[in-house]
DNA sequence: TCTGGCTGGATACAACGTACACAGCGACGT
DNA sequence: ACGTCGCTGTGTACGTTGTATCCAGCCAGA
């Protein structure tokens, strides 16, 4: 590329020609630009909200793990909410969709239980406000529809069907969370340790009488560390009464 | 400043004595103390949420309507995260609770559909992060439980069980939530309204041509815009599935 | 009457989101 | 070839937020 050389060479030569030579040589060479695009930001954005949770998702430290000056990122992104909905757009990306052909429960529940490892590895989605209007959400959507499809069922039924599984999937994988959460701030490593910091709260509670059935529960359940067997569980009850009530 | 110093050490009658009659008489009385309770800053947080949305909930818009200074409320409230707590449980705390004896399929159904009432009322809970430790969301689970008791089933799937529901609940009104809270946000009074606001959107996400099953949904679907039905259909479906899955 | 412990007030600060004005650079019409 | 325009990133600044810290008044008990 000669052309190219030779502009190079001559927009140097007018700053030699203006720039005197020491202060030229005392300046701090002028860092590469950094070039910024959205799907930079949101593959950024995400590793810090994994790494140390959404609250260190500032712009501020944003910019700073892009190179780039804290004002930067409002060239891609109108403010905070479009950042988040990049994010959770993003990491919907990642999501490998279910084959339509082994059967619509076999997907379904393929389907549910990536979804439920994809929130589980980014804790942070499950707060999040954003409507299921992007992209990559909407390919979820598509993915469970087609699923559906060709069972007799018509289209509202169809996506209330897929509601159904998505609801109770976020429901339940939210409530999953928010005791990892806690589990976590407390620095409690597992089921015996978390009952032990929660105990002098939970004996005064029970204490007051008003929880029998939950104080049994407390004294007798054996599964109570068991997530997946209460994912599992759960879904089966949604999928065996979605077959039942639909006739598929 | 010595006079200041002398005076920090006076109780009220001595200063009294030493300060000038229309000194006295012309400064401001002490307004009249207000008295805080957790209660009564739980009832003002909620209030304000309802109103303004939960990011209204500042600490000093809290203080201003209490009639009291800013730092006030940190005697009760450790920080915002205990207070969004207390909000929490204030509003469980109007939960009513069905009465068992109608069978564990009515009251089930009754708890969930008043739980989605109380979120419809007051959106802004289904950001919570918190867990249902509180003592009025333990009531609601020792509702759950007590519905569920004395049909055969061991401790761990009644907690399995009642959890589904919950977790089915959430998970839909929080969708339902998301998307009225778009709306209101852009000032979109329904469904159509809505739909041609987000025309453009959807028009350039249509066109890509990714998302066959979900524009045959568009085109053809007739209860879009139906919440109760689409809530109630995934609700029967939960409880089928309850009901066909553990024989009761 | 004194004193210690609550409860509310005042001040202060760091961090946040973001508005605004500016500068460099590549592309394009002339 | 050259001026100009439009992007994209920079620098500065402002208002708001949560909350740490210290003070002052009041009530209970000695």
């Amino acid at each position: 590329m000669p052309a190219e050389e030779e502009r190079r060479g001559k927009s140097a030569k007018q700053e030699k020609a203006q720039v005197s030579l020491w202060e030229r040589i005392e300046r701090p060479a002028p860092p590469p630009r950094a070039t910024l695009s959205a799907h930079r930001i949101a593959a950024v954005a995400v590793a810090i909200a994994d790494a140390e949770g959404i609250d260190a998702v500032t712009m501020r430290r944003l910019a700073t793990e892009l190179g780039v000056a804290p004002m930067a990122t409002y060239r891609h992104v109108s403010g905070k909410g479009e950042l988040l909905e990049l994010m959770v757009d993003f990491v919907y990306g990642e999501l490998a969709l279910p084959d339509p052909a082994v059967g619509w429960r076999d997907a379904m529940r393929t389907l549910a239980e990536r979804t439920r490892a994809m929130l589980l590895d980014h804790p942070w989605m499950s707060r999040g406000d954003v409507l299921a209007l992007t992209p990559n959400q909407l390919a979820l959507t598509e993915s469970g529809l087609a699923v559906l499809d060709g069972l007799g069922l018509d289209t509202d039924t169809m996506m209330a069907v897929f509601r159904t599984v998505a609801a109770y999937v976020h429901g339940s994988v939210t409530a999953e969370i928010n005791l990892l959460r806690l589990m976590q701030d407390q620095g409690w490593s597992n089921g015996d340790e978390t009952r032990a910091g929660l105990a002098s709260r939970m004996t005064w509670l029970m204490d007051t009488g008003r929880y029998p059935a939950y104080r049994r529960y407390a004294g007798e359940a054996t599964r109570k560390d068991d997530r997946e067997w209460q994912f599992g569980v759960g879904l089966d009850c949604v999928l065996d009464g979605i077959a039942a009530r639909m006739g598929i």
